[in-house]
DNA sequence: CTCCAATCGCGTACGTCGTACCCGAAATAC
DNA sequence: GTATTTCGGGTACGACGTACGCGATTGGAG
């Protein structure tokens, strides 16, 4: 066994499958195993979601799933893989890449929005099958522009980097509300409403005080906010296309 | 003593300051004990700031920081202003608002890097002092086009949303070098390496394979790779001004 | 100066976590 | 049957955040 072996990533570490020779069977399995702790995480959230809990959850103990998953740290990893094999993309791009990373934006926040544990998990990108293949498939929304590929991943990363601080201030006072009990009138009313009351009364900054008193955004329903910052987002990604009136 | 009062956001509650009556004076200050665990976090990483851990380099007990802090959540909020306190902004806009957002850019930029561990930190915007100050610089940026304060927000963020990925992907690796001990080209070899290779070959991923083999940013200076995505970006926002010839 | 009430410093303790270690149970090959 | 290999999971260890409580310290009132 080399030493490095312990230390690469999950996703060059498949489960032993179909393995002939003696010994016990697996009871159990990664899918399995990653599926309860999905389900235990949008129910309670990421906290909740331990290695005892989840063995409960199958009827064994905490050690047992370290037979299939090295580090909870990986179970993380392929949680976050297994939630964005949520999104359904059509097989061929339609075209108009507009559309195309209109889909995989809405999508995306689909997924956020369902299992809102993950938004906080902010790390490197993750390199599993689910999500490569939504990678590739907002990738190819830009081929045939003639952009470099450098080009295509700035601008694609700008609709994902939105997206991701989209749903992250969309569900963000979901997990204080888990911790403090408040429903979100409370946590306005109570949590930063004064704060932010105050803040307005002192004077200083005027751009923040303007937001307060004129911006309509926070009135606005999540769905039509979402979409009010992705359109600013796709103009500015226009801006970058040769020429975005042919094709 | 009111409920909500343990659950109200720490920039509502102030350190109790030049008390006057009986009782021991404090031995410590909210600033202080901000400024050891930032040392500590940027030494050694957000995992290792304990409050024991804190309590012991200021020469005391993990139990007395909650004197003059409620939970070490508050305590992670304090430290996230506090670095951004760093930034130095002029006292006014320079009038070109892309060399403002730049330099609101860079600077927040650099923050990131001298404090690697504030970017796996993603949260509710944080609405302490330092940070609504970059906040009202960064939008006062855009005042003048006549743009309504929602689009100015909007804009604004797609500068910060990026700087935050931008600096995530950075300093991604930092995290689990510290973990694991490997540095960066240890890290490329052997952990995401061999898999990443694995997935080019597999055929799969069109756009992926591309990216690994005809991209060049992964090659360029990190210098000059957030310069790359930067400009994509504020080209983005100039989409968004109404004449930008003019003014 | 004496005494009281308020406040700070912080030791102890509890419940929780991830996970290292280890051994008995189970399954297969011969 | 027996040897060999793998799984299941109990026990235990060293962290963590932090609730509780008490002695030490301080300023003001008498």
């Amino acid at each position: 066994m080399s030493i490095a072996e312990q230390q690469v990533s999950i996703w060059m570490r498949p489960e032993n499958v179909e393995r002939s020779g003696p010994g016990r069977r697996p009871g159990y399995s990664r899918a399995q195993i990653t599926r309860v702790a999905v389900e235990i995480a949008d129910a309670e959230g990421i906290d909740a979601t331990t290695m005892r809990r989840i063995g409960q959850e199958l009827g064994t103990g905490a050690m047992s799933l370290y037979r299939y998953v090295p580090k909870r740290d990986d179970l993380i990893d392929l949680m976050l893989d297994a939630v964005v094999g949520e999104i359904t993309l059509p097989e061929q791009a339609s075209g108009d890449w507009r559309t195309d990373l209109s889909l995989v934006a809405h999508q995306t926040r689909g997924v956020g929005l369902r299992h809102p544990w993950q938004a906080t998990l902010a790390r490197r990108p993750t390199l599993g099958p689910n999500s490569l293949r939504v990678y590739d498939f907002a990738l190819r929304a830009l081929d045939g522009f003639g952009l470099h590929v450098d080009e295509m991943t700035s601008l694609c990363g700008m609709v994902g980097d939105y997206v991701a601080s989209a749903v992250r201030d969309e569900i963000g006072w979901l997990d204080h509300a888990r911790h403090t009990g408040m429903d979100r009138k409370q946590w306005m009313a109570e949590y930063v409403g004064p704060y932010v009351r105050h803040v307005v009364e002192s004077g200083e900054y005027q751009m923040f005080n303007r937001t307060i008193r004129e911006g309509r955004l926070s009135h606005m329903s999540p769905d039509a906010r979402f979409q009010y910052g992705l359109n600013h987002v796709l103009n500015g990604i226009a801006a970058g296309l040769p020429n975005t009136t042919t094709r």
